[in-house]
DNA sequence: CGCCACTCTGTGACTATGTCACCCAGCAGC
DNA sequence: GCTGCTGGGTGACATAGTCACAGAGTGGCG
């Protein structure tokens, strides 16, 4: 149950369908959701596991990702504040295992409803409805994009875009700190790749590299045709 | 419109969700869905475009595939008898375009309704609302399978699952009739890579090659762990 | 300060896969 | 039998992943 009216507050401000809900269902969800908050690091589902709640980011980011055999893992999307994991979704509409694993990225917090009321609000609630559905066919679209990406693009291209989108993303600071191998999970590819990869551009002057830190100096020189990931 | 009662038998027969709905649904379902004939090859979606309708099939085949710059695809998933193709349900449920490519691999006799009505009965019927969540999460399993097998499974595993589960599906014929190329699209690979990996199984003993055909005369030799894709 | 443990990076050799350029084989229509 | 088409074979090369190991930065601690 969720009381304060300042945590309703920001609930109606990340949540588009809480503010165009019927009133019965507002008061509905504030009476069945918790708040809940996750260390980083915490793993929120498991490859195979089955998803019993939803939970609705407030704050924090989360990260799904493919994990194989080998140790090779892919990341397929992030959810954020206002954002949601679908594939959870999914699943528990559906009574299917969750086929990925989702760890917090970094603390999160987050609102969460059980299972039987997902279910039971998609009949209820029009704008609920959307918001499972958009979400649905959001982290759908980039399963597919990143589908796209790995089979199709050069590597070089995906990591040049990858670099560029976060230096736009942090504000396109002197620094990036990430490491190759941070990288390389990004993508779906390995350690060494990058370091070969990072080694050429560096040749080509359009970066500088050192530990934990890549310093773009001419972002143009990457060879990045869009943003791909 | 749906009149004929053996039509209505057939879709009774093939989509549980009518069997367990209500009669108001199952009237109005009769009543706006229209029965299509789709011949071999034809496009149903292309990548990017919208989708205005749901079909539901009761025979025939469609596949659904990613396709690149360069010309390779792969395939994504199936649809047969019974089932949809649920991308395309996310895609109306949430207006957004489709990330695939979608042709009938047969000639297609659907069921088609219109995306209005799809939303509509979202709210309105429980089995039809379990009956789209169920095709969203599988076919989201599929494709996550698929990434699982492109990133970390060697292709002559997969090829070797991909020549067992079509001989078992055949009912284990002494022939499979294929052509290189049409595995290489399954499978995401290209002609030349499957025909050396044939070639290598071919001087193992494992199977034979001739123009279209492939027979299997050791399919334990294959070497395939499990069914990949 | 100097040592140590740890993480991150660099590199060479090798394998797997994809691409390109051709040529050749089987088959159908004329 | 010619011809054209589709399917198959192959070598050379490019890209990407794996393995093994060396070395470089960093922080803790005596």
């Amino acid at each position: 149950m969720i009381q304060d009216p300042q945590q309703r507050a920001r609930l109606l401000e990340h949540f588009a369908f809480l503010r165009t809900a019927e009133r019965d269902f507002r008061e509905a969800f504030f009476d069945r959701a918790v708040t809940a908050r996750l260390p980083a690091g915490h793993i929120i589902c498991h490859d195979g596991g089955s998803c019993a709640q939803l939970a609705l980011a407030l704050a924090g980011t989360a990260r799904i990702y493919k994990l194989g055999e080998n140790g090779r893992e892919v990341t397929l999307y992030r959810i954020g504040p206002g954002e949601s994991c679908v594939v959870t979704a999914a699943c528990i509409l559906s009574a299917r295992p969750f086929p990925a694993f989702a760890v917090c990225e970094t603390a999160i917090e987050a609102v969460v409803v059980g299972a039987a009321d997902v279910r039971r609000w998609m009949a209820a609630s029009a704008p609920w409805r959307e918001f499972v559905f958009g979400l649905v066919a959001e982290r759908l679209g980039e399963v597919f994009g990143v589908l796209d990406a790995i089979l199709f693009k050069p590597l070089d291209q995906r990591l040049a875009a990858l670099l560029l989108h976060r230096w736009q993303a942090a504000g396109r600071p002197a620094m990036l700190h990430t490491t190759h191998q941070a990288l390389a999970v990004e993508l779906g590819s390995s350690r060494e790749v990058i370091t070969r990869l990072l080694g050429e551009l560096e040749g080509r002057g359009a970066l500088r590299t050192g530990r934990g830190r890549i310093e773009l100096l001419d972002p143009g020189l990457l060879g990045a045709r869009d943003t791909i990931d």
